[in-house]
DNA sequence: CTGAATTAGTTTCAAATGTAACTATTATGT
DNA sequence: ACATAATAGTTACATTTGAAACTAATTCAG
């Protein structure tokens, strides 16, 4: 008969702790690029998924970045209004549109891209090369196992 | 002379994998409070800090669980409307209020607990219990010089 | 073919969040 | 002691976000 009372420490719990983590990496990168260019984590997301995969229609985007079509659609709008991506319509499909960088954007992507990539290596100075790796394969697993539990609880 | 172009592979990139993993997590275990109890993210971390280390004023509450004054502020409103949190007046400072979960708030709390701590042994399945060691020793590691980097970049 | 169901994307409205200003109280410097 | 600064917490306002409704175009079943 077991009643022990469970104890839950918030600071030890997983989801907290990468919630945290996230958070405060996320928001060092956004303060990086935020004032310069004033971009929104949502934005830049949409446009490094175009510096790379261009052209990709809104709901390509989603499905690359993981991020719903609302969010997809308002960034993408933001970044039109300001000249950075532009909308060519798809023939074949008039629902559709093909998105892709302005030269504008480009130049914007290819500023930010290199700083990013050193905030990533200054963040990556914590761990050692095998230790990075390990890092990410644990992360990958991790998040595969969270998906099959979302879909089938 | 190096005009090398850099690539942003978002998908390998450790901010945006963080980031996805920890909300995908995040948003598996509100699921699982959101529908019977009926809080929001900030309330039952609020609540979690309270069943583990009441009382608390609400500047405690925030260093504990990283949040800021406002938003404990608003949780703690949300909280005491409905009877899951009491304030009692700190006679030393009164601008203080030491806050404490009530009865019902403290059933609630046990409710939830082993449902979290049950998602999170879910979780870990997918991990060996060494792995479990490491990736908390890493990502430990990772957030204490992420706030390194913060304060002086 | 035609009408119901899907899909792409936008808009709308409400709720959540962040920033700054504000109240009340306590601490500090001279 | 008294003005000034600092701290705890709340409120107000603007912006962001999320969910659902909506428009437009395409697919599919019969």
């Amino acid at each position: 008969m077991s009643s022990e009372v469970q104890v839950l420490e918030l600071e030890k719990f997983l989801p907290y702790r990468l919630s945290v983590l996230a958070q405060l990496v996320s928001e060092s990168l956004h303060d990086l690029y935020a004032g310069p260019y004033g971009l929104s984590v949502t934005q830049w997301r949409v446009m490094a998924a175009l510096g790379r995969f261009a052209p990709l229609t809104a709901s390509d985007v989603g499905q690359r970045i993981v991020m719903d079509k609302v969010a997809v659609s308002r960034a993408v709008a933001g970044l039109m209004r300001r000249g950075l991506v532009e909308r060519s319509a798809d023939l074949d499909d008039r629902r559709r549109a093909s998105l892709h960088l302005t030269p504008k954007g480009r130049a914007m992507h290819a500023d930010i891209v290199p700083m990013a990539l050193k905030f990533e290596a200054e963040l990556y100075q914590a761990l050692s090369a095998e230790e990075r790796q390990t890092l990410n394969g644990l992360c990958e697993r991790l998040f595969a196992h969270a998906k099959l539990l979302r879909n089938r609880p």
